[in-house]
DNA sequence: CCGACTACTGTTTTT
DNA sequence: CAGTAGTCGG
């Protein structure tokens, strides 16, 4: 069996008690030597049910488990993600950490809308703090095991910007909201189970026994309150095995760190260490490319990749004038590889930078007739109308679910607007009760109308009706009920009485996945032994057991290579696939890096940009192809693009082709005639306080060439100010800008002036000038 | 209280 | 461009 595996796979695979740290490169078979090192634990008595693999997306736990339960012929093991398994934890114990069990999930629209109303209630306008990004800021806080009253404290010990000053006081009060009506958001799924484990000795104790072989995939990718969950369940049984690579830590901007690797080695000195630096993927002139590449970060995690596979085709680089050509010219050479016979549509991926380019690729491979899969933003179950229903759910199941009640209560219309719900949560307020507590006793609430209170108890009732049904835990007949009840449909038919078609179809999916989960529910489940802390135990189909699925999973879990379709997906989603040809797309300054990445100046954000290319370009086995564009169409407006700083690392290993039409997208050499016409443009686009219709590179290069610019209080560009910048004010004169914040429309600048050394901030308005990117 | 219209603003990556 | 928050007339 582990006869075409290297020395060090199978100095991995063979390892059976104690800790292990495998580093994996990419491409290195690192799935191979996790499955087969799942069966040799069984052979060495391991019994299936104390092995547990966590991977951190859905999409990974599906290909181990499955590429297990093949080797293994048809034995299953426990394959979760962390999420999950600590969902199923939460589930089973949900009173250690204060829930009860109908507890919900939140989705980001609800954490967001507690957020808004929370700033609301603490009159903070939410166009200064924006709910997302507060958020957003909590949340990695919480990622980080900062408790709201360490983060106060934090704050209040070094003063900080606007933006903490606003999440210190909504980060407590969120907290409180979200465990008030009962229910949890993702961080919390991690952040209870933590908890748990610390304060509950027994139960952890219990479960480090259960689990005694643990797995790790992706280690890198763990953040704190992973990482803490693990180290408690390998303290008595510590036979704990992770996976990792640092060098492709891509997810740093949520709380991963990647030093849990350096911590494994801390935690565990008995540990042992293996290394897979072969790669069996990818052609050699492939490797060497992202070979090169890596080698940039300031410290790469590897030695060499090496690999014995053959040189294969040249990594090409294309140039387009613009994302449409882009788009066509990658349609038009897919489609005539597979005309020719020479490949199929399933060998292709596409790959981009942000989920916004990919309308760009779906409509020019539409063009071409070619089948694709996105593994996109917009899950299916993100869509409007799916959530609506899922929201419905959510509340027929936990009725102190407020964040669903909000989002159903009046959809479809039923005469219960803003001024009666305002009433209704100050009774509940008042009461301390939930929204929907409140509801069922708004004959006590004197301001509301007698119709409004009619409609408030038709609705209740419903929900009470539904509650009650689901009981039987079949999801499908509550669901269909209650489309049928609430004429759901009806909604989104227009005047004419035409039945939007796309979403009457995303309800009849949603049902019809009710249906199967109904029917598949029995078989999921693991029988174990019945004993108190027993976490298999037998479940039937229930209402939350479909609730979590469809809040936990994503349509990127839904891509499938054997489809015949070529895939369109982020670099980020891409990571642990291959693909026989790969382009990976937009390799423009702003893009790849990421304008963010850049702007916050910080090397180990460029450096995780770079991490995540490496990705990208160690996904192609045997056709690279990089594409880039001359402009680029963003938030509508036309700019002319600057080439991604990482190519000319990698130049030596690329071959250039630019199509036919195609002007170099680069800076002009100074002297360069276009230079004196972009002064020209620009001098009488300030004078007339006009935006030049298009950036030309050699605009870019003039702008480049003034340093200092002038601000006054009602004028200034908002993109071109980065801090450290040298101004010029008619009133104070020379200064450097300290601070920046807003957003291309908007932004405030604060500049601290030579002379005086004063501080001043400047509201910037629409800017005349089109904002340079980068 | 509802829906239609307008104005404004934003864009990384995801469990 | 496209999504949404906010305003206004019915």
């Amino acid at each position: 069996m582990t006869v075409n595996l290297t020395d060090s796979q199978r100095a991995a695979v063979e390892h059976v008690e104690g800790p292990l740290l495998v580093l994996a490169g990419p491409g290195s078979g690192k799935t191979r030597v996790i499955t087969h090192r799942i069966s040799r634990l069984l052979q060495h008595g391991a019994k299936p049910e104390q092995i547990l693999a966590l991977t951190f997306t859905n999409k990974a736990a599906r290909e181990m488990s499955e590429r297990v339960e093949k080797l293994l012929g048809g034995l299953r093991v426990r394959v979760s993600t962390f999420h999950r398994f600590c969902s199923r934890l939460l589930r089973r114990w949900p009173e250690r950490v204060g829930l009860k069990e109908n507890f919900t999930i939140l989705d980001q629209s609800d954490q967001t809308s507690i957020v808004r109303a929370i700033l609301k209630d603490l009159n903070l306008d939410p166009s200064v703090h924006e709910p997302g990004r507060v958020l957003s800021r909590i949340s990695r806080a919480r990622n980080d095991m900062i408790t709201s009253e360490q983060f106060r404290r934090q704050y209040e010990q070094r003063a900080s910007g606007p933006l903490e000053a606003a999440v210190y006081q909504v980060f407590p009060e969120y907290e409180r909201r979200v465990r008030e009506q009962n229910s949890v958001d993702f961080d919390d799924l991690l952040l209870h189970v933590v908890t748990m484990l610390q304060e509950e000795e027994e139960l952890r104790s219990v479960l480090d026994e259960q689990f005694r072989y643990i797995l790790v995939d992706e280690y890198q990718d763990t953040n704190l309150a992973q990482y803490r969950i693990v180290q408690a369940m390998s303290q008595d049984y510590r036979n704990l095995c992770v996976t990792g690579d640092p060098d492709q830590s891509i997810y740093g901007w949520r709380g991963a760190r990647p030093a849990n690797i350096t911590a494994f080695e801390r935690d565990y000195p008995e540990r042992q260490v293996v290394t897979l630096d072969q790669n069996f993927r990818s052609t050699a002139r492939i490797v060497t490319c992202a070979d090169q590449l890596i080698s940039f970060n300031r410290r790469p995690h590897r030695g060499r990749l090496v690999t014995d596979n053959p040189e294969g085709e040249p990594v090409r680089l294309r140039v387009f004038e613009h994302g449409d050509a882009e788009a066509n010219g990658i349609a038009l050479e897919i489609r005539e590889l597979v005309e020719s016979g020479q490949r199929q549509y399933s060998d292709f991926a596409i790959f981009y930078r942000v989920n916004a380019l990919s309308r760009l690729f779906e409509t020019a491979l539409s063009r071409h007739e070619i089948p694709c899969q996105i593994a996109a933003g917009y899950s299916f179950f993100e869509r409007a109308e799916v959530r609506d229903l899922i929201a419905w759910l959510r509340l027929i199941e936990n009725q102190s679910d407020n964040a669903a009640l909000e989002r159903v209560i009046n959809r479809p219309a039923r005469g219960i607007g803003n001024t009666s719900m305002l009433r209704l949560r100050n009774f509940a307020d008042r009461e301390k009760i939930s929204i929907f507590a409140a509801a069922e006793r708004c004959a006590q609430i004197p301001s509301l109308s007698a119709r409004c209170c009619k409609a408030l108890l038709g609705f209740t009732d419903l929900i009470n009706r539904l509650h009650e049904q689901s009981a039987a835990g079949q999801v499908a007949p509550v669901l269909e009920r209650l489309i049928a009840e609430i004429d759901y449909l009806a909604l989104w038919r227009e005047v004419d009485d035409e039945v939007d078609v796309d979403r009457e179809a995303n309800v009849y999916e949603l049902v019809s996945a009710a249906r199967q989960y109904d029917s598949a529910a029995e078989d999921l489940l693991i029988v174990g032994d019945s004993s108190e802390y027993t976490l298999e135990h037998p479940e039937k189909p229930s209402l939350q057991g479909f609730l979590e699925m469809a809040t936990l999973s994503s349509e990127a879990d839904s891509i499938d290579p054997e489809k015949g379709a070529v895939t369109l997906m982020t670099l980020h989603a891409s990571k642990g696939l291959e693909f026989p040809c790969v382009y990976i797309t937009g390799l423009e300054s702003g893009l790849i890096p990421h304008e963010r990445a850049v702007r916050e100046g910080d090397p180990s954000s460029f450096e995780e940009e770079r991490r995540l290319l490496f990705v990208g370009i160690t996904r192609a086995m045997q056709k690279l192809t990089l594409t880039q564009t001359s402009e680029r169409v963003f938030r509508g407006m036309r700019r002319t693009t600057i080439s991604s700083p990482f190519l000319p690392e990698i130049a030596s290993s690329l071959q250039r082709e630019f199509s036919s039409s195609t002007v170099r997208a680069a800076l002009p050499a100074a002297g360069d005639q276009r230079l004196e016409q972009a002064r020209k443009r620009f001098e009488a686009a300030q004078q007339n306080r006009e935006r030049p219709l298009l950036m030309t590179g050699a605009q870019l290069a003039f702008q480049r060439q003034q340093p200092e610019t002038d601000v006054t209080d009602d004028t200034t560009q908002t993109h071109p100010f980065e801090i450290g910048m040298s101004v010029r004010h008619p009133r104070y004169g020379r200064g450097e800008v300290v601070e920046v914040s807003g957003g291309s429309h908007r932004a405030t600048v604060t500049v601290q002036f030579e002379n005086t050394g004063e501080v001043h901030t400047f509201v910037a308005s629409r800017c005349p000038l089109q904002p340079i990117g980068g």
